[in-house]
DNA sequence: CTGTTAGCGCTTTCAT
DNA sequence: ATGAAAGCGCTAACAG
């Protein structure tokens, strides 16, 4: 039989409070688990037993017997380092914390950015070490995702994937962007913004895809092919492609940018050709960051309620540990009226 | 006796492999483990058994049956967007990953800013989830501290605390802070400068005495009481300390500050009064963070080996594991020469 | 309502 | 070198 490590004291178990309170393990167990089929007498003294002993449960004995680790796993692919560059994934952090409270799971970050990490996250994952999985960056690596189904684990998407192949497989929850889209190619229609120029994300994110659906549909001819460019999604990209477009297309009016980061850049290059904002050109953000609110001048911006994502993919998590079937929930954007539109 | 959860196919065991493979359990698991006690022979039927059972060993089993869950716990007790906005943690994060892996350890990071948050992560901790704790922020509350070495789990501390209070209790790693600022002030007095001024972080900061007390040893009465102020950790603080040092001792020609983004708003507030970097005002941060690098012009500063710190963490860690007793690792700093001194 | 008992999946001593 | 058997700490079906 094994030994124990060391010379640990043996810790004390739920034989000790039993026996201390001169009743059976099950009966233990069962006050300790809040069940109705003990007298609040027995639970009383039970109580007393296990403050006297001092006992605490054991959580690996405890997820042997009932199949449980009581913890989801948040799976982070991005280096920590980009993955800290960005406070999006902050929010959703938070609201998974949030959405988690209560239920007794505890959420534990796992971090895999490299090749190794990912075959030894999986492994934990395999070997069930917890009991559902909540991707926040999904984007990346299909062989991945095929890995996650591949476990069996009910797993959490956060974020939209293109032509949602995972459907009924994952849960998915993801903001509207084609909706959000809409609402700040709206704001412009209604300011009489007539020659829009769009300056977006990576042409392969469906983020990006899916805004620019949403800004078409509003804009029509207002949104030029000629004037939609992509770029990175920091401020250096919205920067240089926003100068870059000042000189072919000098008469815009107004800027659609795929980030507050993009936005940012891109108010600099209008400031640096002499442009004002919002009377020559409006700008509108996406995302709401900290920076859109702390900008000079204020970013008017597109909120992704993100802490909510958050929750919401908990408690999707949490049903299908609890047997529910996976299934997709969208979340509406906001529009943040500030001073730039 | 229990029931399985819902209608999930039973998963492979190592009775499954052993009936595969003809041999007993025992055996399987000595396979498994790569013992000696097993022929080449022997191992590579059960290998083959293994690979046509699918069977992947499960996590809560071996848990139970070693006493050890082969996971460190790290431990986060900011608010995470805070944590988000400070490069620094990410950077500790990526080498305790890095410091773990081929341990068969795995991270999870445990964020715990509320006070619930924190009963749920020390509840998991004492039910022994994890093997070990590293604490990557240790300064604040010191009954968390208390009741971490309650729970008897090896516990390293990222950070100095103020008179070391659980020595031989927690390890501990941190750079030396007093070492790191004697950089700084070396570099000034090199550069003949007469008359500093230092722009720090909050006054009960253990980091923060010791980097003054650091200044203080080179720099003696070129470094006055009355040029030295103190501030919170952002550009905002150091942007005002700044501006106000100006008015009252104009005559300043260095600028030592407690972080990269105080040296920032510094920077900020000497551009806005006209004085000119180094020529007039030579300028120290501290950190190195991306910031810092970025800056315009590029800022001079004192890098910690955030990475290395890490790394050394999780090694104190695993050691501790292990059954070595707590011990604490002081890194170096380094300065790093740029444009502003 | 409570106790008895049989596991959960793995490791390790002991005997062979 | 291998197998039998006894746990690790907890839960839950079953019988009372």
């Amino acid at each position: 039989m094994p030994r124990r490590r060391r010379d640990a004291p043996r810790a004390v178990t739920i034989a000790d409070v039993a026996r201390e309170a001169g009743v059976s393990r099950a009966t233990v167990s069962r006050a300790i688990n809040d069940s109705d089929l003990v007298t609040a007498e027995t639970k009383r003294t039970v109580e007393e037993a296990i403050a006297r002993t001092g006992f605490v449960m054991n959580a690996r004995g405890r997820a042997l017997a009932t199949g449980r680790a009581e913890t989801v796993g948040v799976l982070v692919t991005e280096p920590l380092d980009e993955l800290f560059d960005d406070p999006t994934y902050g929010r959703v952090l938070r609201g998974i914390a949030e959405g988690l409270t209560g239920s007794g799971f505890l959420p534990v970050i796992v971090q895999a950015s490299s090749e190794s990490e990912r075959a030894l996250a999986l492994r934990s994952f395999e070997r069930r070490s917890v009991d559902a999985v909540v991707h926040l960056t999904p984007y990346r690596g299909g062989d991945l995702l095929e890995a996650l189904a591949g476990t069996g684990l009910p797993v959490v998407l956060c974020g939209q994937l293109v032509d949602s192949p995972y459907e009924g497989v994952f849960s998915t929850v993801y903001s509207d962007d084609v909706r959000g889209a809409r609402l700040a190619a709206e704001r412009l229609v209604a300011d009489g913004r007539e020659r829009v120029a769009a300056v977006l994300g990576p042409a392969d994110n469906p983020a990006t895809v899916d805004r620019r659906r949403g800004y078409a549909e509003v804009l029509g001819a207002r949104l030029d092919e000629a004037r939609t460019v992509h770029t990175g999604w920091d401020s250096t990209g919205g920067f240089s492609a926003t100068a870059a477009l000042l000189e072919t297309h000098p008469d815009i009016d107004a800027i659609l940018a795929g980030s507050d980061r993009i936005a940012l850049g891109a108010l600099a290059a209008l400031r640096a050709a002499g442009r004002r904002v919002p009377d020559d050109v409006a700008v509108i953000g996406f995302d709401d960051h900290a920076i859109a609110a702390n900008a000079s001048p204020p970013l008017t911006t597109i909120a992704q309620p993100l802490v909510e994502e958050g929750q919401l993919a908990a408690r999707l998590a949490l049903e299908m540990i609890a047997g529910a079937a996976p299934r997709t929930e969208i979340l509406p954007m906001r529009l943040i009226p500030r001073t730039t539109a």
